[in-house]
DNA sequence: ATGAAAGCGCTAACAC
DNA sequence: GTGTTAGCGCTTTCAT
């Protein structure tokens, strides 16, 4: 009957390996640690003792002595950990960080914040070697502290306010603007936006490609047509029926985040819209392939951006003291159905605007 | 210009504190740990050096000495960090970590048997106070001395193997009669099943229960409708397209696991087969519900699961020694129209099946 | 209410 | 090749 929980035997030390192995202290590290200097025949008895001991070395006690304090590990601050989007960075910051046998705090924000600022103390106290951050709206500014203090920054997915620093993410204005013309070139000329809280970067730039390209077009947009602050898909769907009631309704819809497409398109299927109504969403979505219309989407590429993030931070913390970097990644438009729905000529479609598709 | 990586500042230590307040080091210390006996004077006096200097304490330094160890960490080895089932786990102990001001070491094993024993080690290396775990179908013995060091253990979704030890999941036999039942109940009688990898137990219970509840109802397993190892979606929708093919198809599925089901649903697309062919899933989708036909699936409730682990995991932490728990979370079969399809008198549905369903 | 001394397990610096 | 010494930043123990 295996306890739970017996009298803990005590874990061996280096002391307990040197003693077994007749050898000195410095001996069984630099076995432990593969440094040079150490006999085959003093290796393999060493190695023997480790193994007989069940020996495990304390990471944490050699940090404290190790050279710049490493400790082999790193934070990762997500808005959630369980948003498809930011799981996916997740995964590929654990692959990067797992060859370089580094352990990867991760932990959500909820875009709060306080709770990102006590995250970022919680890690800093744990004396991460680096920090990988999805910056909610506010000032970044008290960041400047960690980095004084020889802890790198990556940011993800957005840019930072009040901090220089390499930021790893898409290029959302350019991908919005591809998202509206795709839908002005489908003959639409009442493009509604849907947006995430608007004192995130990403979703400023999002609206910035929007409005850029509407405007580029000759088109309007009606007051109420940009909407922000939908955090979640239920205020989603409920601000796309109430567009949908409006008196000159949008013929298309952009959702610019992944939950707010979940939202979107739920509302649609409610008010059986979906094949009258154009939309296209920011974020892949499993099974949007499969839906009647399929979700035409702009697709991030998070596991890229995880990655190259990774990789960023690991090259600062070998010492690349180069001047910050914005590394854009690709992302690309899938197209399903959901946005190449054309203008209905049924209906208040407005004045004149049977344009014809390019 | 704000550098990258400038000469980086020394930290301030708890001495650094104390020399700037005027105070002993373990006055700092008290203050620092909201220890009793100080005067109010004193702490007013000794938290304004702290902000003085920016003072975060060293918790690495700390676990050194303090009792137990303790570091404030925990490791949670998932099979895929953005596996969806996986990351709900995630979110839920995040949530009762922070709440224990407890850091979270979360890593993938990739059901990997190498993988998850290396994971174990660098959490060990690291000293965390507890780990949760999503064993893979080996032996989980090699965990004993963990425990033995005093590391409690909670396993999650899983039952692991040579060791008795706290799990918390869904009663998966029982569940998957469930789905099974609902299919035959609707009148199937060919019924298949698609699961994961056999060497995982949650994927043999599942099959156990799909197995029991056939039997009971007298109906036969043709050779090949029960199969396993399908650990993509891709190898999941060539099954279904081998069964579809076959002179005897099954009129049924049932998916055992999300990433099958996604590629079940798909492959049943593919061929058109969607109105045609029963499905039950274990695991919800997004978007399920908006499917022709919705896909029918027993949600489990990873959330609670992973809630339910962290609790369990932090009252042994405090010492709780009583007998090891299998806590049973509930799952719940959603009907979204896919499970309900009857058998369709067309084509080839074997002698006699067309039995009326309840 | 406060502080001095010891030492956790390791790595760095410097012997031999 | 190998070992010895010192000390990282903290908590514990025990004085005062």
């Amino acid at each position: 009957m295996s306890r739970q929980t017996a009298a803990p035997r005590r874990r061996a030390t280096m002391r307990d390996v040197a003693a077994l192995a007749g050898v000195g202290l410095k001996t069984v590290s630099r076995v432990v640690n593969a440094e040079p200097n150490v006999s085959a025949e003093t290796q393999a008895r060493v190695e023997r003792a480790i193994d007989a001991l069940g020996f495990e070395p304390n990471l944490g006690a050699g940090s404290l002595r190790r050279e710049g304090g490493r400790t082999l590990t790193i934070g990762l601050i997500l808005d959630a950990v369980d948003n498809p989007f930011s799981a996916a960075i997740n995964r590929a910051v654990e692959i990067v960080a797992a060859a370089r046998g580094t352990a990867v705090f991760a932990a959500s924000s909820d875009d709060d914040t306080a709770r990102e600022r006590e995250l970022v103390a919680a890690f800093s106290r744990r004396r991460v070697d680096g920090l990988i951050i999805t910056a909610y709206g506010g000032d970044q500014g008290y960041l400047q502290n960690e980095r004084e203090h020889g802890t790198p920054l990556v940011f993800v997915d957005r840019v930072p306010n009040g901090l220089l620093a390499d930021v790893v993410l898409t290029d959302n204005a350019a991908w919005s603007s591809v998202a509206t013309q795709h839908l002005i070139d489908h003959g639409h000329r009442r493009i509604a936006l849907l947006s995430d809280d608007l004192t995130i970067p990403t979703a400023r730039d999002r609206r910035l490609g929007y409005e850029r390209t509407m405007a580029a077009a000759g088109l309007e947009v009606p007051t109420g047509y940009s909407v922000g602050d939908l955090t979640t898909a239920e205020l989603a769907g409920a601000e796309v029926e109430r567009l949908i009631d409006r008196p000159d309704p949008p013929t298309a819809l952009i959702t610019a985040q992944n939950v707010i497409t979940i939202g979107g398109v739920r509302a649609l299927h409610r008010r059986g819209r979906q094949s009258d109504i154009a939309l296209v969403g920011f974020d892949d979505l499993q099974l949007a392939d499969l839906l009647s219309p399929g979700i035409t989407v702009v697709a991030q590429d998070p596991a890229r951006i995880g990655q190259l993030a990774a990789e960023r931070l690991f090259a600062r913390m070998d010492d690349d003291s180069g001047p910050a970097e914005t590394i854009l990644v690709p992302a690309r438009l899938i197209t399903r159905g959901s946005g190449e729905l054309r203008v209905r000529r049924s209906g208040r479609t407005g004045r004149g605007s049977r344009a014809p598709a390019s």
